[in-house]
DNA sequence: TGATAACTGGACTAGCAAGTCCAATTACTG
DNA sequence: CAGTAATTGGACTTGCTAGTCCAGTTATCA
């Protein structure tokens, strides 16, 4: 009943209207970026977007709605920005280049804001259901091409027949979560880069000699 | 000029004022690990310990305060609880054992909270810088038994001597967080279990054959 | 072109939350 | 036993915030 908005309106939105949907949109997650989305107050939003009261309510059911869309957008942003390295992690060298790139735009936002998802899952994850099932929704998707990437290296024989794709790529996401939040927390991209190379190190022990 | 409050004020504190005092930032520190110190209201708190306002300012300068003397004490209590695991980290044994300890403590709580210590810099590290770094503090005084016990390892000679145990810390330290956070978005200390298994098994590789 | 629907502006309400204030009570100290 | 300091209760103020409402404008389409 609140995800029906966004579904039903969707059909019947003029080009004008959607363009002020994704200004309310790309205004909010920059604001909840820097400040939470709790501590993000809709009269900001409004403020930064140019848009009034009456337009928020007409695109979205409330404050929690918003919020949703909030995540979903942030999650597309995430898997746009680390394109076209993420759909090639299915190598040694594939991991450092994404890796890379990673750690360059955490070093980029002068160490401020952490992860755009994990950031609002930390504090989302233990409030409204329906929320923390969009955020469980974006988590799986992000880390979907990382598992594809694994399962291809340990089927092509590069990686142990014994190693878990799925426990992988789990252990690699929270390495990441972690490393951005002590990113965040120390103003440093140190951490970051730290986290992701056990990770990858990690990998690498599991490669087998034959590069296959 | 704000800490100085419970600093000076400490001399003068009775016991019944201790008390109080201690209450009120048990009482905070519960609400805020479920609901994020943003979220938790001071009357909440004031309900939840049952004090009065004039208590509450009484013993902090404001609400800013109190989250500060909260994230100290999330830190001391996890410290606590992780004993005596935390000053045996000397070993893989020792490490396995703080592994199933944390997870352990991560699926009593039924998944639910996350990291005391991790949601709370999650929430607060974009913001006030003496809050930011009182974190930092309190990140660096858990890891430092960690940091040390690898340290022991490698100077003992069961660790390679190019292991840092200063960066193995620091990732180890970002699997826990990362792990927790996935956890609790998932409600499932799965996440958890992965992140740091794959953070021991990293160790393990750089474990030499000799014991010593 | 006229009707219907999408879109917009912004004032308004109701409730909540941080912080203030002062009077009253309890404990320490000489 | 004063007298001073710590402690406590709770009403009150002030400002903000999510959400409502309605009147007005712009676009679509038959």
């Amino acid at each position: 009943m609140d995800d029906v908005t966004s579904v039903q309106q969707a059909a019947k939105l003029t080009a004008r209207g959607a363009a002020t949907k994704a200004r309310i949109v790309t205004a909010a997650a920059e604001l909840m970026l820097e400040r939470g989305a709790a501590a993000t107050t809709l009269d900001d939003v409004l403020a930064a977007s140019g848009t009034s009261k009456s337009q928020l309510y007409h695109y979205f059911g409330n404050k929690d709605d918003l919020i949703r869309a909030v995540v979903r957008h942030q999650a597309q942003r995430i898997q746009q920005d680390q394109r076209p390295e993420l759909d090639a992690l299915d190598s040694l060298a594939g991991l450092a280049r994404w890796r890379d790139k990673i750690v360059a735009a955490q070093a980029a936002h002068d160490q401020v804001g952490g992860c755009p998802l994990g950031s609002l899952a930390n504090e989302l994850a233990g409030g409204d259901p329906q929320t923390r099932g969009v955020l469980q929704e974006c988590f799986a998707e992000w880390e979907a091409p990382l598992r594809a990437g694994l399962t291809v290296m340990r089927d092509r024989g590069s990686l142990s027949p014994e190693a878990d794709p799925a426990a992988l790529a789990e252990a690699i996401m929270a390495a990441l979560q972690g490393g951005l939040l002590l990113a965040k927390t120390h103003r440093s991209s140190r951490p970051l880069a730290r986290a992701l190379d056990m990770a990858i190190a990690h990998v690498h022990s599991l490669a087998t000699a034959s590069p296959a």
